[in-house]
DNA sequence: GCCGTTTTCGGCCCGACTGTTTTCAGTCG
């Protein structure tokens, strides 16, 4: 059985060849769309009958696909693999090297990166015509680093960056208005650099500044419209890129630089079929340069909403009725956190008065089981001894609805943390895996199993364990969780703490599907935490989620029916 | 590689920056 995802690879990894072979950039492009097609596609890749019905796909794409499905594998690919050093393809990473100056490079001979730096210091690359002095200087410098900086960054770690570059440029001399664009604007998990847009009628002072920044490691690009650095902050290296433009071109050159990429090739498509160009400047027009002054604007031009960033992939925005989907003031509860009981650093009491302050109706208190003996998991003594404080905050709330909850863990042997028995004393019981992470998927999947065949558990916390950059999380096949989510009604976590931001959009969008409910947690152990709420809904928005999907934007008695239909077997 | 009645060939989204050129190719977003 071979996936839609492993096709799409299959379809990706023969355009990084074509593109090491130098071929030609549209050639290249129609395989990367093709992968793109068929992940906006309705239907699983093993289920399309006739691959060229599918608008982008043709001939020879789609013999490639049919001799994928059948045979795992295709003689395009199987060619391009004899021809093209499979280390020449990690070397597309350094700055300034691309798939035409690649292909020079492999004709002399370079196969990785070490004959590559062979070739740097021999002075064969200098010799090269199109190639000289500065750009094999730049190489050596890129191979010093290479491979040992990550690509791209986790969400968290660029919004603190952002932040403070946020707060320095509004106290920049000559400057607008300024606004982040590109994958952070767009709340992507991780981002491979930050956008800023600036606008200003005095670029020459304001680049001046630009270049003064602090911790600048290194200096791309300094020109009149843009400026390109690299910071260093702590152990991490920050591609920053600041296009500075006229005031009227900003709303234009924000969504151009917001991407994607895809979603710009198909607002370009619309303004072409008008016979209008759009460019980071405006819209050109019979009657001359349009800038509008806000993106509103732009999209009304092609009679379009207002599409927001979260949704500018390039692939259903522009079909969808993106009215209906959530939004944080739809949210009601928020249904994992922690208090000093265990590993959070607010009481209950305050936890609850946080949690109030923020207009929700309803809420749960869930501290760690005894298991987790190294962050004061809770006995079923200290958790009954809890509900003592969980009372009294009630009578301080009483619009609030509070449920007794607990986040438990699901043993390594499969087994829960607590009895049936026990259990049945909770409101409300949260499942997750917080050990054995190394186990096969088999034994992962048993376990998790277990916990959604047991009728007191209502959720499956951060389902993949997985923390953006730092690990992989545990062998889970979330596609048979979500059928198991499904058929047993228990709730699956979209994780809004950006390290973790499970399950992605694409999982939740085929839970969608599959009928199974969401609940959207910040999992919180610090006040600050409680903000990450907007973060978790703009996640599922990119999986087009409405509120009828997502729990906590129920009532309180709506989610103790879905809990009690579980719990008493009532279908 | 894909597409299509103004097309079966010649386009394919658009523009800036750098470095290598001597008017432009390659890379990048």
């Amino acid at each position: 059985m071979r996936t839609t995802q492993d096709a799409i690879r299959h379809l990706e990894r023969i355009s990084v060849y074509l593109e090491v072979k130098g071929e030609n950039p549209f050639k290249i492009n129609a395989f990367r769309k093709a992968a793109n097609i068929l992940e906006a596609a309705e239907h699983d890749f093993m289920d399309i009958e006739d691959f060229t019905e599918m608008k982008g796909i043709g001939k020879g794409t789609a013999a490639v696909l049919e001799e994928f499905r059948t045979t795992g594998t295709s003689t395009a690919l199987s060619e391009l693999e004899q021809e093209v050093p499979e280390g020449l393809i990690a070397l597309l990473k350094i700055p300034g090297l691309g798939g035409k100056k690649l292909a020079k490079l492999h004709d002399v001979g370079v196969i990785d990166a070490d004959s590559f730096a062979e070739k740097l210091e021999d002075g064969t690359v200098e010799a090269m015509p199109g190639f000289g002095k500065k750009t094999v200087e730049k190489y050596v410098k890129a191979l010093e680093t290479f491979e040992t900086r990550p690509e791209r960054l986790p969400y968290g770690v660029m919004r603190k960056i952002v932040s403070e570059l946020e707060q320095t440029l509004t106290a920049f001399e000559g400057i607008i208005r300024f606004a982040v664009g590109g994958s952070f604007r767009r709340s992507e998990e991780t981002c491979k650099d930050l956008d800023f847009i600036l606008s200003t009628d005095q670029a020459e002072v304001v680049k001046g500044q630009l270049l003064e920044l602090e911790q600048i490691d290194e200096i791309i690009a300094a020109g009149e419209t843009k400026v390109s650095v690299v910071l260093k902050r702590d152990t991490n290296y920050i591609a920053v890129d600041f296009r500075l433009v006229d005031d009227a071109a900003f709303a234009s050159t924000l969504h151009h630089f917001t991407g994607s990429k895809d979603h710009n090739v198909r607002m370009r498509q619309l303004a072409k079929e008008r016979g209008e160009s759009i460019s980071e400047y405006g819209v050109e027009t019979k009657d001359g340069l349009f800038q509008p002054q806000t993106e509103d604007e732009l999209f009304a031009r092609y009679d379009l909403p207002f599409i927001p960033p979260e949704l500018r992939s390039g692939r259903h925005e522009f079909e969808q009725d993106l009215s209906r989907l959530i939004t944080e003031k739809n949210i009601q509860a928020d249904v994992h956190m922690h208090t000093t009981w265990s590993d959070g650093t607010l009481s209950v009491e305050e936890l609850v008065d946080a949690c109030a302050a923020r207009g929700y109706s309803w809420m749960a208190i869930t501290d760690h089981s005894q298991y987790m003996k190294f962050v004061n998991g809770l006995t079923i003594d200290r958790l009954r001894k809890q509900r003592v404080e969980i009372e009294a905050a009630r009578k301080k709330h009483p619009d609030m609805t509070i449920l007794c909850g607990v986040e438990m863990d699901i043993l390594p042997d499969g087994s829960l943390d607590y009895e049936d028995e026990f259990l049945q004393e909770m409101d409300y019981v949260i499942a997750s895996i917080h050990s054995k992470f190394d186990q096969t998927e088999t034994e992962i999947m048993q376990r998790l199993e277990n916990a959604c065949r047991n009728p007191y558990v209502s959720l499956i916390a951060h389902p993949t364990g997985r923390i953006i950059g730092r690990r992989e999380g545990y062998a889970v096949n979330v596609d048979r969780l979500i059928e198991l989510a499904a058929e047993t009604g228990t709730a699956l976590e979209m994780n809004a703490n950006p390290a973790r931001f499970d399950l992605t959009a694409a999982s939740l969008a085929k839970a969608k599907a599959a009928g199974v409910k969401i609940m959207i947690n910040t999992d919180t152990h610090r006040p600050e935490m409680l903000e990450d709420m907007k973060l978790g809904v703009l996640h599922a928005r990119k999986a087009y989620l409405e509120p009828t999907d997502v729990i906590n934007t129920w009532t309180a008695q709506e989610a103790r029916a879905f809990f009690d239909r579980k719990r008493l077997g009532v279908d």
